[in-house]
RNA sequence: GGGCGUUUAGCUCAGCUGGUAUAGAGCACCUGCCUUACAAGCAGGGGGUCGUAGGUUCGAAUCCUACAUCGCCCACCA
């Protein structure tokens, strides 16, 4: 083994082998209990980034460790064909080449998405597979597969045919850059510094004007009332009175509706039924026909001023406006904030549109989903995000699924010249009603969600009912950002209930957003961008996944800085040198390892087994509960601080001293049991190194029942081996422990060179302590360099030395002049201060009335012994500070 | 406008059901060490009135209320 760590060449042959030997196919005939997950398909727009780095950990993590817990564990990997995402930027390198598509036509351009995909889409599932993703890569989906595109035509035709999915002439959010419809969730609203311009509308008969307020003057143009709540008396005069709108000199309306509020601005408002929500709900209701004068690109269109045609919505507010001004007609042009729509693919300012788009109808079907969070079927971790689920689907909205794209799939309906529409599964030869074979299919295609929305089953091959869905349907859990709770997870449930009668899963965890140290969003165009695949061959996935998951606690944000993977290749390394130490202590072949009797144990065997069952069973939960910065710690602080730190150190006596094969191969023994347990442990969080120090481990050593696969990733999960528990072992050694600190702090604080043995004197507080102690001396000398430890209740209290009281047992290292009395004294002074500060606070709590009658007996029982033992010490540090004066 | 969350060491954060003699970790900092697994390391140390003000409680970083702060999500304020 060398010296140091290599991630890059291990982890590229590792998962090489796991791949070839087949370690992460799933088998539908198992009869193991199943664990299933399916992969949040990434986008074949683009590259890995942190935020799949994390995600995929998360996910790996929960297969591994169910995987060694003896479950058929099946991950379904897949990519998703992302629409209006991979529409964009195919255009955008069709531009470069000065070509677009609408030249090309659908079917040349829809082959050239395919390339495109098919090239990305290979970049991502390889860079999955460096980040150790044990995903069974024979089950690998595409959203576009003809399996998953069959789903979605039945999927529609069912839901037309009941009623659900229904077409009409709405309101929707358009994206003018995109060309194409949104639905609500894709507008993404943000706060924008506006203007509310207030205009005049001139009267008829000439008797005067209204004024409305607007924040889109340039919609005028299409305004075909004007609105007052019916309640208002300012208006009550003048409701009668035609408007002549400006600049079109159209004969406009007054109407009352009751959506009006009085409050806001003059009270009057503008309505514009085709370019705006509120006001189209207001045609609806006095049967306005919508006057549209925008264009599919936001460029000013129909019956309008020639001035105007084709100018730029943004262009025409302005000339508008001027317009206006110059004609007298704008009262005042206030400051605004508003919050307006953006389009979440490419951030264009969403137009309200009014055109023809295909929706689904949602309440029926949130209604089942709704209550599966309500009853807890579903859980979210962290759980707050219940809430939020619920208030969506208590308020859903119906759903727009058509998008006037190419890239995607193309909606299952057909219209005849005869008027007829037939949806249908498969492609229609003829019309049913007048048997044309002219038939035109829908150009439109739809939302990339109305697939995704299906993907924990259409995956597995549904609606067939096979042996693969009936073994890994519905899954367990599923690993995704919140912001796609809504798009996505809500969606995915309402869709089980609906065609598979069952919750899709029932765990879903909401892991944080990947930004950087200032809290930014990690994006391209801030160019604070940590690339994973730049990280990994440096620092490996290991030390990626392990660093990531270690600092985020479930469900926060996750800030990455360039030191962050530090953590993680330390730790690795760390490791690996112990496990380098260790087994280079076996010289000769392989051994045959074996736990020796308890007789045999000594004290730190005894001790560092009892804390290896408190980390299983640590472990098992804090991954069980989704906490995996808990897990990561756990293993992190016991293979460093308790098995590094001390059991090692502590087992180097017996490796080092020659004449006991006995005692070197029950330390072998017992240092491969504890690094056996620790390797697998740590193989969901860091799965190559583990692997890498494994396969060594079985070239040196066997060992029935522990040692039990060729691959760790087969290996048995370790469970809790409660008769290993020790408690009075562990508190024992928390002694010691506390001994050989307060040995080395006094070495420490008086500068005292590592060359320098010297001797200790311990007079311990009890014969219980004393026969600890002295069974012990070997190892304090060993950790505190001492040449002799002396313990004895009986002892003597050696001249001038540097002293500490631990737990009522006096310590002094004796070290001819090497002791410094003022460093002894401002150390015991210090000493004898904290300590009375304590014993004060519980003399107070212990002098309370009320907490004597009212605390639980257990607790005033452990305030009393705290300070009787406080009372100890600080007699015998004062004693030892009083003895330093009197030798002055 | 509604909802959710954050505020703990110089920095980034843990701290779950209120009670552990000193509220933890990593990084940074100070001191001493290249001690034959590891300097990506070892040993030791300094550093905190747990955002503010009230309240509940024998006891509050932890529960409640208000305020402040920063952030996120939702919303048809024209």
């Amino acid at each position: 083994m060398e010296k140091q760590y290599n991630p890059s060449t291990v982890e590229e042959r590792t998962y090489r082998r796991w791949l070839e030997r087949r370690y992460f196919h799933a088998d539908e005939s198992s009869p193991k209990p199943a664990y299933s997950i399916v992969i949040p398909p990434p986008n074949v727009t683009g590259v890995l980034h942190m935020g799949h780095a994390l995600n995929n950990a998360i996910q790996d993590i929960l297969i591994r460790h169910r995987r060694m817990k003896g479950f058929e564990v099946m991950w379904m990997p897949g990519t998703d064909h992302a629409g209006i995402a991979t529409q964009n930027v195919v255009e955008r390198r069709l531009a470069k080449e000065k070509k677009n598509r609408h030249a090309m036509g659908r079917e040349a351009f829809v082959n050239e998405v395919w390339k495109w995909k098919e090239e990305y889409h290979a970049t991502i599932t390889t860079q999955l597979k460096k980040l150790g993703s044990s995903c069974d890569w024979d089950r690998e989906r595409f959203t576009m597969d003809d399996g998953l595109s069959a789903a979605v035509r039945k999927v529609f035709v069912e839901l037309y045919n009941e009623g659900l999915i229904y077409r009409g002439k709405y309101i929707i959010n358009w994206c003018p850059r995109c060309r194409t419809a949104l639905s609500d969730e894709e507008a993404e609203h943000k706060e924008l510094n506006g203007k509310l311009y207030h205009l005049k509308y001139p009267y008829e008969d000439g008797s005067g004007h209204v004024v409305v307020a607007t924040t889109r003057p340039e919609t005028m143009l299409g305004d075909v009332a004007v609105a007052v709540n019916p309640a208002d008396e300012r208006y009550a005069a003048v409701k009668n009175k035609k408007i002549a709108l400006p600049l079109t000199g159209r004969s406009i309306p007054f109407i009352e509706d009751g959506f009006v509020d009085r409050e806001f601005g003059t009270g009057a408002v503008k309505v514009t039924t085709a370019h705006d929500p509120n006001d189209f709900q207001m045609g609806l209701r006095h049967n306005l026909e919508p006057v549209v004068v925008m264009d599919e690109g936001a460029l000013m269109a129909g019956e309008i001023p020639e001035k105007y045609k084709g100018m730029d919505r943004f262009e025409c507010r302005k000339t508008l406006v001027a317009d206006l001004e110059a004609a007298g007609l704008v009262e005042k042009i206030d400051e605004h904030n508003h919050s307006v729509g953006h389009c979440y693919r490419c951030q264009t300012v969403v137009e309200p549109y009014y055109s023809d788009q295909w929706f689904v109808k949602m309440k029926p079907l949130a209604e089942p989903a709704l209550a599966a969070a309500v009853n807890d079927e579903v859980r979210f971790y962290p759980a707050r995000w219940k809430k939020t689920y619920i208030d969506w689907m208590e308020n859903i909205r119906d759903w727009c699924i058509s998008r006037q794209i190419w890239w995607g799939h193309q909606i299952p309906v057909w219209y005849c010249g005869c008027g007829e529409i037939i949806v249908s599964e498969e492609t229609p030869q003829t019309c049913k009603k007048c048997s044309s074979t002219a038939l035109t299919q829908d150009s439109d295609v739809l939302d990339t969600w109305f697939s995704s929305w299906l993907w924990p089953f259409s995956t597995m091959g549904w609606p067939e009912d096979n042996d693969f869905m009936k073994k890994f349907y519905p899954t367990d859990t599923l690993a995704t950002a919140p912001e796609i709770l809504f798009f996505w997870v809500a969606r995915m449930i309402m869709a089980g209930y609906r065609f598979t009668g069952k919750l899709p899963f029932t765990d879903v965890i909401l892991h944080g957003t990947v930004r950087d140290k200032t809290g930014r969003k990690m994006s391209k165009s801030l160019g604070n961008i940590i690339d994973p695949l730049e990280v990994i061959p440096v620092y490996g996935a290991d030390a990626l996944r392990f660093s990531m998951i270690m600092i985020t606690a479930q469900g926060s944000d996750v800030f990455l800085g360039k030191d962050t993977f530090d953590i993680g290749r330390n730790f690795a390394n760390k490791l690996w040198n112990a496990s380098r130490f260790l087994l280079g202590n076996i010289k000769d072949g392989a051994i045959q390892g074996t736990l020796p009797p308890i007789d045999r144990m000594k004290a730190e065997d005894k001790w560092i087994l009892s804390k290896l069952q408190r980390v299983i069973k640590d472990m098992d939960s804090a991954i069980s509960a989704y906490r995996f910065n808990e897990a990561c710690h756990t293993i992190y602080d016991f293979t460093w601080h308790e098995f590094c730190d001390w059991y090692v150190e502590a087992k180097k006596a017996d490796f080092y001293q020659d004449g006991d094969p006995q005692r070197k191969s029950d330390a072998l023994s017992l240092c491969g049991y504890v690094l056996a347990s620790i390797l697998k442990l740590l193989h969901p969080l860091m799965p190559f190194i583990t692997e890498e120090i494994w396969a060594h481990l079985r070239e040196k050593m066997t060992f029935d029942g522990l040692i039990d696969a060729e691959s760790i990733m087969l290996a048995k999960y370790p469970e809790p081996e409660p008769s290993l528990i020790n408690e009075s072992v562990e508190s024992d050694f928390d002694l010691l422990k506390n001994c050989i600190v307060a040995l080395r702090t006094i070495r420490s604080e008086n500068n005292i060179p590592p060359d320098k043995t010297g001797t200790a004197v311990i007079i311990p507080a009890d014969r219980e302590s004393e026969a600890w102690l002295v069974s012990q001396t070997a190892t304090i000398n060993l950790f505190a360099k001492l040449s002799e430890t002396t313990v004895s209740v009986d002892a003597q209290k050696p001249g001038f030395a540097g002293s500490a009281v631990v737990k009522g047992n006096q310590l002094f290292l004796c070290l001819e002049g090497l002791i410094d009395k003022n460093v002894e004294i401002e150390r015991l002074t210090k000493e004898v201060a904290r300590l009375k500060s304590i014993a004060d606070s519980a003399k107070a709590r212990l002098e309370s009335e009320s907490f004597i009658s009212r605390a639980p007996a257990d607790i005033v029982e452990k305030e009393k012994e705290k300070y009787q033992g406080i009372l100890v010490n600080l007699e015998k540090t004062e004693k030892a500070l009083a003895m330093i004066y009197i030798r002055e």
